[in-house]
DNA sequence: CGTTATAACATAGGAATCCTATGTATCGGA
DNA sequence: TCCGATACATAGGATTCCTATGTTATAACG
């Protein structure tokens, strides 16, 4: 399985979020917020490296939007191989949930 | 929530299933080997580095038990401080994990 | 009986991910 | 006009996990 989701699951939701529309950083980590309640809060830190990664490796792709007033955004979208990515990252998500729960069900009541 | 979850799901399960009963660090591995169908397979410079570091936080315990023959293996039990930071994670993942799927199910459908 | 595979532990070094901290610039409201 | 929110960016570091390697003991096989 894809260990790379055993740490992270940011550029998982990253695509999964851009697959319902064009997003931009900032609204894709409020989105992520409050659809979650909170549970998810992602730093510029993380998100903006993450996206630029993504755009490396051509899954996402980019385009700068700017109003008459200056304001610069750069609105994502999902290539078509950032669909084939997504689609296998979230079976590898499913596969590593199943398989966490069935080792925290078995254990259950031990404690 | 704990950021820790994101990354890593190793500690969890290490706890999770010494609850269950006192295991040493071979038999850690193939058991989430085997109750998983294979999905966590662990090497030893992640495991046992893993546990080094549980018991110097006091969550876990471990005792050298050495046979006639010479053969030793380490066994761990969880402490009183672990079951406590077990709960705590697992609370933690279930919140990850919700909020995953909640992202997942929104999104689908949009690809 | 010697060789190979498995059991069982350990650590050094590095890759990947995420965070903190900082910087720049625009915009809206008090 | 000042401040908080918007919107992007990167440098540097902390953490987690992996690869690679090493050691010793046991089992299996020809």
């Amino acid at each position: 399985m894809d260990t790379e989701l055993l740490k992270g699951t940011l550029s998982l939701l990253i695509l999964s979020l851009l697959s319902r529309k064009p997003m931009y950083g900032y609204e894709l980590a409020a989105t992520v917020h409050r659809d979650t309640d909170g549970t998810f809060t992602w730093r510029e830190g993380s998100l903006y490296p993450s996206l630029h990664k993504l755009e490396a490796e051509g899954l996402i792709v980019g385009e700068w939007e700017e109003k008459e007033t200056g304001r610069k955004r750069r609105y994502y979208q999902v290539t078509k191989k950032g669909r084939g990515a997504l689609k296998a990252k979230v079976e590898s998500w499913m596969e590593l949930s199943r398989g966490v729960n069935r080792i925290l069900e078995k254990s259950d009541g031990q404690a």
